[in-house]
DNA sequence: TTAACTATACAGACTAGTCTATATAGTTAA
DNA sequence: TTAACTATATAGACTAGTCTGTATAGTTAA
């Protein structure tokens, strides 16, 4: 009947109500109730809660690079591909809408977790991947080097927008917000060239 | 002795938990042992955790206006002053470092609330208040009114870099990417002159 | 006296995680 | 075909502690 693993079926609910209602205030009870799971299976599968936060953050981040693959695949150009790096978050607000878009998941993870954390330095190594993202594409690029018009500089300003739009957009709930960060980049890379 | 009211000293012991280790991680024992305070000091002066939640927003906002009017007070004009914006939050970031920076303590509390709570409408109106601030200094300025380079939109891009670089500085423990934003900002108000 | 405070105890729900025992499906081998 | 074995799943009770919020009685200071 179902071949979906406990697993699988851990991960979907842990996705959604981490997302929705945070991590801290998701219990495991309400993940395994959610999944339609044993509890057994859930340490079966995973050591802790710890572990399924872990795979939670890893998992976001997979998705989004996903959506960035499937966005960026056809195009021709560093140009396009760095533009293409909105548009997969864009996807990405666009789906979480329909359940209330609350920002980056992956942001919000760190924000609920200590400083000095294996979250949040998980969280900052997948932002670091998108930024070298940024960054190689700009790289193709016949950037004029003007002073301090690196291509890294850019790289970080873009970066910026991009962290900056989805924070806002969760917040005023204006997913556009993120379109028009994209606008903005688009502009920067136009005047770089 | 101890002239200090039991309110702000719940303030003050709140103020630090929550933004340390998160706010749903963080109990009223906690809070109260912290305060060196009775639990029933707690309850006299906030009706629940919720209302001590959203004294903790204001607090942290209003801590943020009167730091950027320190920064503000004797500069000449709307040019400097939306950089202050920049100095106020680095201000912030130079504080909680000792602790272990972990970006906007707003934006943190509104991660960990879910989409339609009054904490995150809150904090949203607090961020609006910033680009307000942003586009009333702006307005004051010459601005060369190039296509989609108005005074709003420029402000709008403003924020989005002051957001974000308090993010990704709290993320990967870099203080100094706020001052980058700031030159980054700097150089945007120059180019619409 | 009045108001703000303290200390302690409590209720009742919830927390992460462990335990035993059982069921089921797929594989392997006689 | 049948039997043994393995992996993964299940139910549900259980521990030991935390959570928010309340109740009660005593203390301190203006």
């Amino acid at each position: 009947m179902s071949r979906v693993s406990a697993r699988d079926k851990l991960l979907k609910a842990a996705g959604e109500l981490f997302y929705d209602h945070g991590i801290t205030a998701t219990g495991v009870d309400a993940v395994i109730t959610r999944a339609g799971v044993a509890k057994m299976s859930l340490y079966n599968n995973f050591k802790s809660k710890s572990e399924l936060i872990a795979a939670y953050i890893d998992a976001r981040h997979q998705e989004w690079l996903d959506l960035f693959a499937r966005r960026s695949d056809n195009l021709s150009n560093g140009w396009e591909r760095v533009l293409a790096v909105f548009d997969a978050y864009q996807d990405h607000a666009e789906f979480d809408y329909q359940n209330g878009f609350r920002g980056c998941g992956l942001l919000n993870a760190a924000a609920e977790m200590p400083a000095d954390s294996a979250e949040r330095e998980a969280v900052n190594r997948h932002k670091q991947e998108v930024r070298d993202i940024v960054l190689n594409q700009l790289s193709e690029l016949p950037l004029t080097e003007e002073s301090g018009n690196s291509a890294a500089a850019l790289a970080e300003h873009i970066c910026f927008l991009l962290e900056g739009s989805i924070s806002l957009a969760g917040l005023s709930r204006d997913v556009d917000a993120i379109s028009r960060a994209r606008a903005m980049a688009d502009k920067l890379i136009e005047r770089a060239l």
